[in-house]
DNA sequence: CCTGTTTATTAGTCTCAACTAATTTTTATT
DNA sequence: AATAAAAATTAGTTGAGACTAATAAACAGG
């Protein structure tokens, strides 16, 4: 198991979530970063050569099955990391990313594994992102935006979709949360939000923003999750 | 709160363990960090520069008050991750040290504080050094090296000082953990060995070597800790 | 007190990972 | 198809933090 830098971590991991199903490009990679192009350019070359990324010069970036395995233990790692922080330290939903960021760099494969254990081996992390296991397997579920919901669906909130800060303080305010049974009873013409509503009769107006990002599948669904 | 390099701080954490009361030398601080004297000279320059450490060129360096509060904060994160291991994730107290390394490098004082709240605000970690508290406090004890016992003494093991890897396996190995009762009841005069025993009738012998390396407090003193 | 040894410092080099500026390639527009 | 705009790459710097080699200071034994 080869040691990677911080760096090299890093691209790897941007290069995993920026290429879904197909490449990864440049610019984007050093947005996510907050790096510069020519950077990150250079770390694609470096990582090429150490067979982790596969780069076409001007045609972008994806990873080899090697690097896909990285990536993929660093998703773990910060996945677990944003459970442990959330579900037994309290920390709110919007306020883990940075710090799991930095936690998912400690490397200790035991650490990792009696984490896992600890927590009780979830497999959804606190915005119902899949967290994959140690093999790098990850539980798939039909899931869809909740505005290509029909008026009278019953469903239920199972992952919020990048979860900017911003976006996840918005639902906190609005106490959306995951795992919520809610029924979709109305849509705006105007601007396309959504009136929700809970079983206990409690209502809820979502702007169309908010609801392309809240990922539900339907409520006869049983659950596959619980941390 | 300025932001310190992982490099920086591990040199002001090196000064702070290899000063005890007086200065840290070049050479040992670069032993410890498992690097050069010259590059020690050019850390200690910086760190001075910054206010964090006096150094007295060919004299030796020690920290200022800023430097202090700095490397408090450090031992207190590292110690607190120790603890979080071996309490919470049953790591073995002699796997700890190399990943708490780690560990109290990510930067998040709300991270700090409620894994303090979470391990129920230890005082002491798993090898019995005080834990600092958030104010850089830390709960003093009368602690004697078990050499320095009498025969038909009564005492308690409450610290491992310089728990190298070796040492805690040849402890976890005899069977000898912290918050153990013993009676001093021999010491061989040929080696300083002494003998032991526990008031189930177990006994124990150790070398003088290990016996140096444990500190206990006589066992009418009533323990402070309880994590 | 001199001299060899130990310890520290300085000077100069190297690697990593960022940057800017210049250049090249691709894509989009007329 | 020509050319402007966007994106990517290359070339050359920079800073951090390690290294080696050379030099300087402090210390210890005779």
């Amino acid at each position: 198991m080869i040691q990677l830098t911080r760096a090299e971590e890093d691209h790897v991991k941007a290069v995993h979530s920026l290429s879904a199903g197909d490449k990864a490009f440049t610019k984007d990679i050093a947005e996510r970063l907050h790096t510069k192009a020519s950077s990150v350019t250079v770390m694609l070359k470096k990582l090429a050569e150490k067979g982790l990324v596969k780069h076409e010069p001007y045609y972008g970036a994806k990873l080899t099955v090697k690097g896909q395995a990285i990536a993929l233990r660093l998703v773990r790692k910060h996945r677990l990391w944003e459970t442990f922080l959330v579900h037994r330290l309290g920390f709110g939903w919007d306020e883990v990313h940075e710090v799991a960021e930095q936690l998912e760099h400690v490397s200790s494969e035991k650490l990792v594994e009696r984490l896992d254990e600890y927590l009780g081996h979830p497999a959804f992390d606190p915005h119902g992102d899949p967290i994959p296991d140690k093999d790098g397997k990850v539980k798939e579920r039909l899931t869809v935006p909740l505005t290509r919901c029909a008026i009278g669906d019953r469903v239920r909130v199972v992952a919020v979709k990048e979860p900017s800060d911003t976006l996840l303080h918005l639902l906190d305010r609005k106490g959306i949360s995951i795992g919520m049974l809610l029924d979709v009873t109305a849509r705006q013409a105007f601007d396309g939000s959504l009136e929700l509503r809970e079983k206990n009769g409690r209502s809820y107006m979502l702007s169309a923003q908010v609801a392309e990002h809240l990922h539900v599948e339907a409520a006869s669904a049983r659950r596959v999750e619980k941390t």
